[in-house]
DNA sequence: GGTGCAGATGCAACCCTGTTGCGCTTGCAG
DNA sequence: CTGCAAGCGCAACAGGGTTGCATCTGCACC
């Protein structure tokens, strides 16, 4: 998405949300709209790099991001987490995550399956995640 | 599986490989026999807790089991690896992480799918991962 | 256009999971 | 038995994320 685009889907999408509207927010939003990409906090971090924000704020408004529902929070082997805004969702595809490298994308193509019918006693299912590991592009 | 059948089965195995057999690898393989479910480092160092072994010894034992093949690395949301011996071929099914408590288990009756034909142009795909999140039998 | 204050931010210090470097110990081949 | 490569314990470190707390600011209300 380009940058004029991004900040103003940001600004709209969280002004919906009816709580505050901040700088930090709208930044990070419109960062994560302007990567098509799944972005770590590190990349974010790049990405926000002219005027920073702080690491810890990132953090945070990446974590009231998810709990408005305005990002997705994809966890991957590396153990870092990566971040896309919620224009998709991400329950209804695999991610591709790359042995290599660690990049993450959406493998729209891909279908997850149905939640399995039948679990052990006692637990619930809730969500479903299909994870295809290999070497991607630019690693090969 | 019983404490004494554990102990045997650690031995041959370790012994099998033709590697160095110390105690170190004997204890850690059989605490992984004799619990069946998924174990983290930190459960594992709690089994283990009579005439403990060091921490690094106990991660660099577990690295030694998963390149041997007698232990399998599963990776979880919460940045904690979980292993368990070998006994099965983990890609073959799917894993349950409990959303709440972090625990990690074997679905053996769900199977995976077979890895997508069509990947985008570069990309090799290696391995597949079909985890179930929910809520397990101990958190509901 | 002020004003008050809940909630957001910045900074420092911290936690957790896993690694690295290095000197000492030990399994086991010969 | 002996020698030595491999394994072990300890201390220090690294990356990713969190917590506590003082300060700042969006915005509801006037
Ligand atoms: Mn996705
Ligand atoms: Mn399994
Ligand atoms: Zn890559
Ligand atoms: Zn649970």
């Amino acid at each position: 998405m380009q940058r004029r685009q991004a900040e103003q889907v940001a600004a709209a999408r969280v002004r919906a949300t009816g709580e505050r509207v901040t700088p930090a927010r709208l930044r990070v939003l419109a960062a994560l709209l302007r990567r098509g990409e799944a972005a770590s906090h590190h990349e974010l971090e790049r990405d926000l790099a002219a005027d920073a924000i702080d690491r810890v704020t990132l953090y945070r408004v990446l974590d009231w991001l998810v709990g408005q529902g305005l990002a997705h929070r994809i966890s991957s082997a590396d153990r870092a987490w990566r971040f896309t805004a919620a224009d998709r969702r991400h329950d209804a595809h695999a991610h591709f995550h790359c042995n290599r490298c660690g990049k993450v994308l959406c493998l729209d193509e891909v279908k997850t399956p149905r939640l399995p019918a039948a679990m052990p006693r006692g637990f619930r299912a809730e969500g479903l995640e299909v994870t295809v590991k290999g070497i991607c592009a630019g690693c090969a």
